[in-house]
Parts: C-alpha cells; structure tokens; sequence
DNA sequence: CCAGACGTTGTT
DNA sequence: GTCTGG
DNA sequence: CCAGACGTTGTT
DNA sequence: GTCTGG
C-alpha cells in the first residue's frame, strides 16, 4: 500500500520538472520545500488537466466522497482492480484523474515493521495515479481531497509488502490526465505495478515512523 | 419501494 | 481495542 | 502509514 | 449522490 511518501527535491528542481513534463498554466501557485516524510491528511502536490491546460495545485491527501460533508473517513488508497465499480471511485474515475508527485515512498516491512525507502533507481521525480474530488463541508467551505491507487506488489516489493501504489509510465501521463479520455480498459491498462528492476529500495530509520520528523534522516541508509 | 452502505490495509 | 490527527 | 489519545466537572 | 439488498 502506500501510506508515507517523499518529495525530497528543491523548489528549483522541481520547477525545472514541472516545465519540462507538463504544459503548466500556473506554476506560481507552487512553493516547495523539500519533503521527507508526507502523511495523509497533508495537502500533497497533484498535476490535473482541465481539458486544454496542465494545473498544479496543492490538495488533501485522503479522498472524501461526494455526499460526505466532513473529513473523516478519508481513504487514502483506491485498489486499482476496482476503482470502476465501486460507489465512492465511479465517477472520480471517469472524470477526475489526477496525478501526484514524489520521489519516493516508504513502506514497513508487514512483519518485522522496519520501514524502507523505495525510489526509482535514476532517482527521478515520479507520479502516482490518482484521483481528487471535492465536497462542500459543514462550514460552507469547499474541500479538495484525493487518493492514490494501488496494485499489487512487484519482485522488488514482495517480501514486504502485497500492494504497491501505482507509478505511472510518462508515457501515459497524458492519457491519466486527459478528462475527455472515456475508455475504462485503456486507463485501467495503465494501472499496473513498475517495472522492479528500474527501482531501489533501502531500509530507514524508524524515526520516519512519526510523521512530524520531516527531516533528511529520514531517507538516510541504514 | 425504502434503508443503508458507500474504502483500504491487514488480521481474524 | 479503536479512533483521530498528522 | 504510525503515534497518541481515549473524560468530566468546574474554574481560569 | 448512487448503488445494493431486502
């Protein structure tokens, strides 16, 4: 699953990657500093297309359906295999792709609970397939939230875990992001784990296990 | 028709 | 044990 | 995902 | 809001 991430690169860096990945129309909207341990209910940086441009915004990490009026019960994770059938993903999944950056995830051994930090092994930034949504809370105010989809786990992941979120192709960013991209079996064909040998894992301090050290210890080798 | 659920993970 | 918060 | 709280009364 | 179960 994927419950922890990183975006461990500059504001520069990330620019950089913004400008030579996505046709942006508002990047002045972004000020980043580098991140080590993201948890849910934090606001994560997500790419979405409105239909001729790219936009990237901030959003709530931890999907509230529609008719859901408060945050609690945020799912953090959508299973790849089912995201077209069921209720609270249906419509997500037709018309609100989304696409989150990092590069990097953690994910805790399922039985000695140590954490590991995955990456790709080029170390580049990636995306996570996801999906956003918004709902009107109690307040009156308008509540953007969003989740990340998983599939199973590749070789590399195995032997610590059976799911694994999903890394999209850049290949196939366009295509997520698309909004007037209607077929169910091309975008669930994009949904499935990345490739084992182009990624690294390492085991981490479990100082990364509480969620306020967001610091560089984090994705230090053990 | 209305009532009640609507999700994942892992664990039992 | 279970829920909330980050 | 993990960490940390988990309650009431009255008083400040 | 929408789907499933009775």
């Amino acid at each position: 699953m994927c419950g922890r991430f990183t975006l461990t690169v500059s504001e520069q860096t990330l620019q950089t990657y913004l400008n030579n990945t996505f046709n942006v129309s508002n990047k002045t909207a972004i000020s980043h500093q580098p991140q080590y341990n993201i948890a849910p209910s934090q606001n994560i940086l997500t790419v979405i297309n409105d239909g001729k441009k790219d936009r990237v915004g901030y959003i709530s990490w931890g999907f509230i359906p529609a008719w859901q009026h408060t945050k609690k019960n945020a799912i953090i994770n959508a299973r790849s295999e089912t995201i077209d059938k069921l209720k609270s993903f249906k419509q997500a999944f037709k018309l609100k792709r989304c696409i989150i950056l990092s590069d990097g995830f953690y994910e805790w051994h399922h039985i000695t609970k140590k954490p590991f930090h995955f990456t790709l092994s080029n170390r580049k930034i990636f995306a996570f397939a996801g999906l956003w949504n918004s709902t009107i809370l109690e307040d009156g105010t308008t509540h953007y939230s969003c989740v990340i989809i998983t599939t199973e786990a590749n070789a590399l992941l195995k032997d610590k875990h059976h799911r694994m979120p999903v890394i999209l192709s850049p290949n196939d960013y366009s295509t997520w992001l698309n909004p007037n991209q209607n077929n169910t079996k091309t975008l669930k064909t994009i949904l499935k784990p990345y490739k084992s040998s182009d990624m690294s894992a390492y085991p981490v301090s479990s100082a990364v296990n509480n969620p306020s050290n967001n610091f560089i210890d984090c994705i230090k080798p053990l």
